[in-house]
DNA sequence: TATTTGTGCAACCAAAAAGTTGCATTATAT
DNA sequence: ATATAATGCAACTTTTTGGTTGCACAAATA
């Protein structure tokens, strides 16, 4: 399917796992044992972000480990950057334009 | 209502929304035209958007112009680079232990 | 003054999200 | 060989989300 990373994120035990997992690859359970929700309910949250590339699963055994994929990020710090980019470029911002003024 | 700015910027038409009005302030009627739903749908947008903070209502006259806040994106940006940061500092990341000792 | 324009509110609806429980499957450990 | 541990799948429920329509109301305009 295919998965936003913004909705993806949006969520904000989806959030917890992406640091936990970026400090230390898990495998489910371990991840599950730091919740107080069922092991299916974190299963899903792993599917999504797998889903969006945030995670990548390596079977190790009957253990499946959860690593983060931080490339996939880009594309929200990317359009936060492409916001202010634009922000920045507007004409009618008088902050804005009375410092370019100044800078001439 | 609580609002938090991860859920905001799930809704790819939200997202649409703060970049138009990055570029220029705009009122409800405006931004509504630049989309095909109801107006009270973008208007519900909106709503979201100003209770997270990411956008503020100047009334002028009947009209209401929509301001982009950008600081608020700051926490969205703030948390990826936490992300990084911790990623970068995992000691069980190879490459990165290689890396560091590259430079030494 | 009458009409149009821009907006807000309430009630409602359908679909998606987030969660649960129970059962099945496979690898490891006893 | 059996028991246990780690996981996957399916069915189901509840809540949230994104949307609608109809009505109301104040400001601007003809």
């Amino acid at each position: 399917m295919r998965r936003d990373v913004f909705q993806a994120i949006a969520d904000p035990t989806r959030r917890e796992i992406i640091g936990m997992v970026a400090h230390q690859s898990l495998n489910i359970n371990s991840v599950t044992e730091k919740f107080d929700v069922s092991r299916m309910a974190i299963y899903k949250h792993i599917k999504i972000l797998t889903e969006c590339g945030l995670l990548t699963i390596k079977q190790q055994g009957r253990e499946r480990y959860c690593e983060v994929k931080m490339e996939r990020l880009a594309e929200v710090s990317g359009w936060v950057e492409e916001c202010r980019k634009i922000w920045d470029n507007r004409l009618d911002n008088l902050d804005n334009y009375l410092n370019k003024l100044q800078n001439k």
